[in-house]
RNA sequence: GGUGCGUUAGUUCAGUUGGUUAGAAUGCCUGCCUGUCACGCAGGAGGUCACGAGUUCGAGUCUCGUACGUUCCGCCA
């Protein structure tokens, strides 16, 4: 039976008779002495073995990584080993039976990701990444205790759903019984939690999975978690108050870092004009600056119809040189601005490439001081304007080193407008369709939709999304009046949401709600910038699990089972 | 769907203008070594240069394609 962890015996222990089990951090054979660093999860103790010993000649066999049990005795070492916990001590081995061998790890730590993924299970024996899911459990266990003391009650919703062809694309599940028909899995338990809401059930939360069918990303995978919430009767602050309580809560325990609540609310309207994002990086500064009005009376076809957005860079004039500046017009145009533009100042004199346009009325209204640079993109889309520039403003931030790492600064981004144009100027949903317009804007909504805004919010914080949701439609003219205006037919209605739309007849109660990526969350918390570090079983940009080696084909009889042929 | 970067020993990488037998570190194996903790010393094994085509007297190196990894754009109500 084991006694002890490995990485818990100090001083308190000498003397103590322990049987410890793990792997083989490390074997050192120096001749006669042998000494075994013995790790578990909680840590490493070193295992010294004597040539004297009638079992000596097993640790023949020990190579690194294998399995073994200790058997010995707790005492001091002669040689301490400061770096360590348990440096103090080591175990002098009675008995050691070799378990399980191992051949030579074929990873390491700095090994690629390909290799890396398709050996996860043994780049999971790092102890970086084993405390990142230490750390996982316990924001899921605060999340738990704080939820449940706030009166929420936790559900599970099915995995096998119905696909909603709004959003995402949906992972598809074929129906034996049904031939030809497909469940759905989640891309979010949306309607599921709103008919709770009509159930009752008043506080609903979920530690829920969700599946989304679209390109990865360093922030994206197929598979996510969600701490997903719902409510009733609750006003949008009320809400936000409660959500404000679990970060800070999570914060404090995990990091000792004192969240400042409440978080800052900004309209969505400024985060654009002074961020280009609806997920700013509030850790810098670097606001958006607008020249419209001022580059709209130089004629010039570079700015006729369009919105020129800038930022100014101060003390960076050299930083930028003309490479440099060409990378960052590559930069911008990906980023569908239509050009970069660029003034200068140094030594009380202007350059760059338009300084040509630019008189002196203009130049002086541009504040500029020495060393300093103003980067302008044009666009005749307002908000796609200020989403250029506001990538641009990441990408010096991060270039320049203006982000304070230190700084947990969480912001809500709130009133989004409740509906978008496409590219094919149609009008859409920028949340879902059963998003609450604004009370004061119910009046526009078939005049002008889209000068509607809706009580909806997004948690934002070190430039990512953490998580979002809004206030629910519960009257019903309100709701037809959304859907004829996406031109959402009754039939469609019907097909769509039609078990929605039932329950609104049977008293639906004001609610709302919120969803949060835990992995987000987590990668905020453990300061990685890619998601892949915060999942135990992370799947590949084009959507493989290599460990598992799938998507893979399937037995013929499965699919003649589910009535489907392969034609590829 | 598109873009940039990458793929050489078990692992991490180097490889010059296209030119002899493709190197280093680490790991592995063997021997020596009784206080190491990145143990040390000596020796050894280990390669379909991702795959396929092309240019060339000659390709790890140049060109094209494919696959895989990764970044970003589109996409992600």
């Amino acid at each position: 039976m084991r006694t002890n962890y490995n990485g818990e015996l100090t001083k308190q222990n000498l003397g103590q008779d322990v049987v410890l089990y793990g792997w083989v951090n490390k074997i050192r054979k120096l001749g006669g002495l042998i000494f075994i660093d013995l790790r578990d999860i909680s840590g490493i103790s070193q295992v010294v073995v004597r040539p004297e010993k009638d079992f000596y000649n097993t640790t023949e066999s020990i190579t690194n990584e294998s399995v073994i049990e200790v058997k010995g005795k707790v005492i001091l070492r002669e040689n301490p080993n400061p770096k360590i916990k348990t440096g103090e001590i080591e175990i002098d081995a009675t008995s050691i039976k070799l378990l399980s061998k191992s051949e030579a790890l074929p990873i390491d730590k700095n090994s690629n990701d390909e290799i890396k993924l398709k050996y996860r299970y043994l780049d999971l024996r790092r102890e970086e990444l084993q405390s990142i899911f230490k750390t996982k459990s316990k924001v899921l266990s605060i999340v738990r205790n704080y939820l449940n003391d706030n009166n929420f009650i936790e559900c599970e919703t099915p995995i096998l759903c119905k696909s909603t062809p709004e959003g995402a694309r949906d992972y598809l599940v074929p129906s034996r019984i049904f031939k030809g028909e497909f469940y759905a899995l989640p891309q979010s338990p949306q309607i599921l939690k709103q008919l709770l809401m009509v159930a009752g059930m008043d506080r609903y939360y979920q530690i829920a999975k969700c599946f989304r069918d679209e390109d990865l990303r360093a922030d994206r995978q197929p598979e996510f978690t969600q701490i997903d919430i719902e409510t009733s009767f609750l006003e949008q602050d009320e809400l936000l108050t409660i959500m404000e309580g679990m970060y800070k809560k999570i914060f404090k325990e995990i990091l000792n870092v004192e969240l400042k609540i409440p978080f800052e609310r900004i309209k969505w309207d400024d985060a654009i004009k002074d961020y280009g994002s609806d997920k700013p990086d509030t850790r810098f500064d670097l606001k958006l600056i607008h020249l419209t009005d001022l580059f709209n009376g130089i004629d010039s076809p570079l700015f006729k119809d369009k919105y020129s957005i800038a930022i100014k860079v101060n003390d960076s004039s050299n930083y930028f040189s003309r490479k440099k500046i060409e990378e960052l017009t590559e930069f911008i145009k990906k980023h569908s601005g239509d050009n970069l533009l660029y003034v200068k100042k140094s030594d009380d004199s202007y350059s760059g490439s338009i300084i040509k346009l630019l008189n002196e009325d203009i130049l002086s209204n541009l504040n500029m001081s020495n060393s300093d640079i103003l980067f302008i993109t044009t666009k005749s889309n307002y908000v796609k304007a200020c989403n250029a520039m506001g990538s641009l403003r990441s990408r010096v931030a991060s270039e320049l080193d203006l982000i304070d790492k230190n700084i947990y600064d969480f912001k809500w981004i709130v009133e989004f407008p409740l509906f978008e144009l496409n590219e094919e100027g149609e009008i859409t949903s920028s949340h879902h369709p059963f998003t609450r317009p604004l009370k004061e804007h119910e009046k526009y909504l078939l005049a002008d939709p889209l000068k509607v805004y809706s009580y909806s919010y997004d948690l934002v914080a070190f430039g990512y999304e953490l998580g979002g949701g809004s206030l629910r439609i519960y009257e019903e003219d309100i709701q037809e009046k959304v859907f004829s205006i996406l031109k959402i037919s009754k039939e469609d209605q019907r097909n769509k949401f039609g078990y929605l739309l039932d329950a609104m007849k049977y008293g639906f109660p004001p609610h709302g709600g919120l969803a949060f990526g835990l992995e987000r969350t987590m990668m905020v918390l453990t300061g990685t910038d890619n998601i892949r570090d915060v999942i135990l079983f992370p799947k590949t940009t084009t959507a493989q699990d290599l460990m598992l080696d799938c998507p893979s084909n399937v037995d013929e009889a499965q699919l003649k089972d589910l009535g489907l042929k392969i034609s590829l």
